[in-house]
DNA sequence: CGACCCCTACCGACCAGTCGGTACGTTGAG
DNA sequence: CTCAACGTACCGACTGGTCGGTAGGGGTCG
């Protein structure tokens, strides 16, 4: 059962992050934080120890669950070629569901402080080496090309930045073409390996 | 020959799209761009109108860039794509050459006024569209898959979020290998086309 | 049952500091 | 002498954050 105050906190969190992902952490005044949840200043700082203490934890949040699901597609045991099929259907699940939380997450890291960018940091480097790891293992399997280690970054940019523009396509369709391109290319016949 | 009025004001463009890069347009502060030009608020204000427009200069600079570059590419006669080649490599080049300025561009959309929104937006739209052109011209002559139409604001994504975060690979080997996977996938031995 | 109490959730006035911006004085080159 | 280029002093608004206080609901005890 939830209690009264963890269903107020909930509620600014989501608010807050609604808000940071249009207007960014520092675009965004206590004041419009709390005539947003419906709360006086008081009221805020019993819920939140600090304004930058929210973003770490707003930040914190879509990281931390896609650690957990990305996690069980690595134990599966399919070729690298069906878990990176499942890595971009899950980050998309994840955005989709969550994308204000995304926005921030991949939007505001130089704002925190020497111990949030490290927290936030060592996740993110743990989740994109989960996606260079399969992408290591189809390379020596001969299913991939060999990519640069920095191309990953690009993938949670290609994903962020189709979402948050995209208006009318439903979500799974955008992840289905995203992987599409991802895997296949745009070109339909393929020049074989140039160079 | 350039004035020193005109220096100075560059001064200030570059130096200020680097900060704003790096922290954002909120987290940056007057006195921290004065002092990393050498000006006092004087000096600063004796060049620009406000910190607003000094963001929309900012950010007008490298859409008005790359409206030319991309606008020339258009105009040759090859076919869709040599020009998809040509756009990445063209956007590759925009982006290392004015990293900070892309950001900014990128980012900081929402902290401007209306009718900087709508000359951002406008250019962006018409940037955008001379690569969906492409796309649609790539597959209507069947070089292409038909992709979403909001893809394209995907593969800015994957740019720039590329370039911020590689540090060790040189600009054209990125673009090279963006590229490689734009256009054939990560996938060796496509499904042809699957469903 | 009812009187009591305490603690949680919340209010709203207040604070020091910082924000972007302005008015005006000074300097130096042509 | 002039005028652009800059420095200095200052402003009011607003920032995130604090603090003393309070309403009320649930538990406890007579």
């Amino acid at each position: 059962m939830r209690t009264r105050s963890e269903d107020t906190r909930a509620r600014i969190l989501t608010a807050s992050a609604d808000l940071f992902a249009r207007q960014g952490y520092h675009g965004t005044g206590l004041a419009e934080l709390l005539d947003a949840v419906g709360l006086q200043k008081g009221g805020f700082y019993h819920h939140i120890a600090s304004k930058e203490e929210l973003l770490l934890e707003i930040m914190l949040d879509p990281i931390d669950r896609i650690l957990v699901s990305s996690d069980q597609i690595l134990a599966t045991d399919g070729d690298a070629t069906t878990k990176l099929r499942q890595l971009g259907t899950d980050l998309g699940n994840a955005m989709a569901a969550d994308l204000a939380a995304w926005t921030v997450f991949l939007r505001e890291y130089s704002v925190l402080g020497a111990d949030g960018k490290a927290q936030i940091l060592q996740r993110r480097q743990q989740y994109l080496d989960r996606w260079r790891r399969v992408l290591q293992e189809g390379a020596t399997a001969g299913e991939f090309r060999t990519l640069d280690h920095a191309f990953v970054e690009g993938i949670l940019g290609l994903f962020i930045y189709t979402f948050v523009w995209a208006r009318a396509t439903p979500p799974e369709e955008l992840t289905r073409s995203i992987m599409q391109v991802l895997m296949h290319g745009i070109c339909l016949h393929p020049v074989p390996h140039p160079r």
